[in-house]
DNA sequence: TGAAATGTTGGGGCG
DNA sequence: ACGCCCCAACATTTC
């Protein structure tokens, strides 16, 4: 008879989960969940994490026959008196690449191995393992171009996905929590519209997944950067929770894609894979990615602390319709589109001249997919200080980009409705309208709508002055 | 995974 | 018919 602990963490799913499937081998299967709600700084979940996060531990829950158990505290003192109780042999969990996960889940390891427990970890959530992705000088790549094509493309494929596997007895221990007590839902409901356009856990993503290949990839490579037209696949919560593995991702996309898709879309696709793995190679590379700017002369970069700017910012009220309807979406619905996120993000940075460390721990708090490694790739990318990251000078217009992007102004309209009746001419600089035009459409710049915070044109030399100043320093 | 400034070209209006 | 100007339209450079 052989006892084997599967601890889920970032993996809540049972297909295609290496180490589930091993742990499957033995006689009796204990599953476990520990919420480390201990004081993990800056990384504990965000609001809208949690709410996913509750959800999809109920899913998962169901696929274990109810026999899922759930822990809060210190992962190592839940793991040991749970091995004491069951007389457990092995303990079995998928890697995660947080470095404070690292380090713990590396003292959790030798502990345990010390009491003579067998402990195993795999990899389910990276296509390929950051540390055998290399330059032939055996230094990790910098650049997203030449990491994912000469160093992922030319070495060994993937993993196949495995499938779900035939599972003998599973137990639930006895002092398992009730989920409640995991305390992940917010005191305020808040989440009412989150709750319609979501379905957390492994089965939705699933759906979701299918609904994407079958509607979205096909014509993706042009259609993932206009907001109205839903060409983007909407799984990064899916990933970031584990609820599917890219692995998965990668071969559905590859093999049950309609033939009639360009095979330009799909490469479009995998290559949006592709930057995940970096985040996460430079996240296991460049340990300090979320405090830190990886370009030392970013350092001494003259950032602005206007909290009214940053407000305005948050709340979606900063005169811009286009950031203003991206802020509003991620606030009403946990999520932006890639497109608008780039937007927003350049807005705060590059016009504002806030911190971009600001921007990274708003989307942190309200964002259903917020992903470490992800979210602060992309926020060094943005603000130019990341090893592979937009040069500085590289500012969008967010007038240019509405017009651009969402010409129709479908998306705008959408969460900035008090902008409704506006001609698409002045949609997406309503201060550019006449008088006439303004009152045709109910609009009182400064009373219904705000004037912009700040002039595009100036912030943007502002922010170019101040970039050029620290390059030459 | 920009945008603005500057440079070049070519067609049409017009004296 | 010719030269000149104007200015899109496009290309290149610069930030």
């Amino acid at each position: 008879m052989t006892r084997a602990i599967h601890w889920f963490r970032q993996d809540l799913r049972i297909s295609d989960n290496p180490s589930f499937s091993k742990t499957a081998e033995h006689d009796e299967i204990f599953p476990v969940y520990i919420l480390d709600n201990r004081n993990p700084g800056e990384y504990s979940l965000g609001a809208a994490s949690r709410w996913w996060l509750h959800h999809s531990l109920i899913e998962l829950d169901k696929e274990l026959d109810g026999k899922l158990a759930l822990f809060t505290g210190d992962p190592s003192e839940v793991l040991t008196s749970l091995i004491a109780r069951n007389g457990i042999d092995a303990v079995f969990w998928n890697r995660c690449y947080e470095p404070w996960l690292m380090r713990r889940d590396e003292q959790i390891k030798k502990s345990l191995k010390d009491k003579g427990v067998v402990v195993q970890t795999r990899n389910a959530s990276l296509l390929w393992e950051p540390w055998t992705i290399l330059k032939k000088d055996e230094t990790p790549y910098k650049v997203f171009s030449p990491f994912y094509k000469k160093g992922c493309l030319n070495s060994a494929p993937p993993r196949f996905p495995l499938t779900k596997p035939d599972v003998k007895i599973i137990k639930k221990d006895k002092k398992s929590l009730p989920i409640a007590n995991l305390n992940l839902l917010p005191k305020i409901y808040w989440y009412k519209d989150i709750e319609k356009l979501w379905q957390p856990g492994e089965l939705g993503a699933q759906i979701r997944l299918k609904s994407f290949l079958n509607h979205g990839l096909s014509g993706y490579k042009v259609g993932r950067d206009f907001p109205a037209a839903k060409k983007t696949s909407r799984l990064s919560s899916a990933l970031r929770f584990g609820e599917l593995s890219p692995n998965q991702v990668w071969y559905a996309a590859k093999e049950n894609t309609a033939a009639c898709t360009p095979s330009e879309d799909l490469a479009h696709f995998l290559s949006e894979l592709g930057w995940r793995e970096f985040s996460y190679y430079l996240l296991y590379h460049c340990q300090c990615l979320p405090e830190k700017n990886l370009q030392q002369s970013f350092d001494l970069f003259p950032w602005s602390s206007n909290e009214e700017y940053l407000n305005a910012w948050k709340q979606g009220q900063s005169g811009i319709p286009f950031v203003d309807a991206g802020m509003r979406e991620l606030w009403q619905t946990g999520y932006i589109h890639n497109r608008v996120r780039m937007v927003v993000a350049s807005f705060l940075v590059k016009n504002l001249l806030i911190d971009w460390r600001e921007g990274q721990k708003w989307f942190w708090d309200c964002l259903l997919d917020a992903d470490l490694a992800s979210n602060s790739a992309s926020w060094q990318w943005v603000a130019g200080s990341g090893a592979d990251a937009a040069p500085y000078f590289r500012i969008f217009n967010p007038v240019l980009q509405g017009c651009k992007f969402d010409p129709e102004g479908t998306y705008t309209r959408k969460f900035v409705p008090e902008l409704k009746d506006l001609p698409n001419k002045f949609l997406h600089c309503p201060w550019e309208a006449p008088e006439s035009v303004l009152q045709e459409a109910n609009i009182k710049l400064g009373v219904n709508y705000p004037f912009p915070i700040v002039n595009l044109r100036e912030s943007r030399q502002k922010a170019l002055d101040a970039y050029s100043n620290i390059k030459s320093k």
